[in-house]
DNA sequence: CATCTGACGACCG
DNA sequence: GCGGTCGCCAGAT
């Protein structure tokens, strides 16, 4: 199986936003579904600039053992994308590939400005 | 060739 | 919100 297609939509995601395999499996019509995407990611070629770690559980959870889990949280957060418990607000961080009627992002960004915290 | 095993997600209690 | 079950399907054993 070629997995290129799922690296591809990846490696679109914005640095500081994420998608659900769902998501992923979703938009390339994956058969299977979310776990054909999880087959997709954990196959995923280290080293190809593909964000793997932008791509997380449909409720925003880390799913991936140690010790990858780790390296995942750390990259994320060092993106801005902030980690409570193995767990970032989807809705918040979500992303949408734009095609002709999809809106925007959800409510807010990153928060690339201020440091309030 | 038969089974088991996940980088999933919807559902249910 | 958390844990268990079930459907799914390609690789590994």
């Amino acid at each position: 199986m070629s997995w290129d297609p799922v690296y591809r939509l990846v490696k679109q995601i914005p640095r500081g936003r994420v998608l659900s395999y769902g998501a992923v499996a979703k938009l390339l019509r994956l058969p299977g579904g979310a776990r054909t995407a999880g087959r997709a990611m954990a196959a995923t070629p280290t080293g190809k600039g593909v964000p793997w770690h932008r791509v997380l559980a449909a409720n925003g959870k880390i799913l991936i053992r140690e010790p990858y889990s780790s390296l995942q949280r750390k990259l994320l957060e060092s993106e801005g994308v902030e980690v409570i418990e193995s767990r970032v607000k989807m809705k918040q961080y979500l992303w949408m590939p734009l095609r002709k009627k999809a809106k925007t992002i959800p409510k807010a960004e990153p928060s690339r400005k201020r440091h309030s915290q």
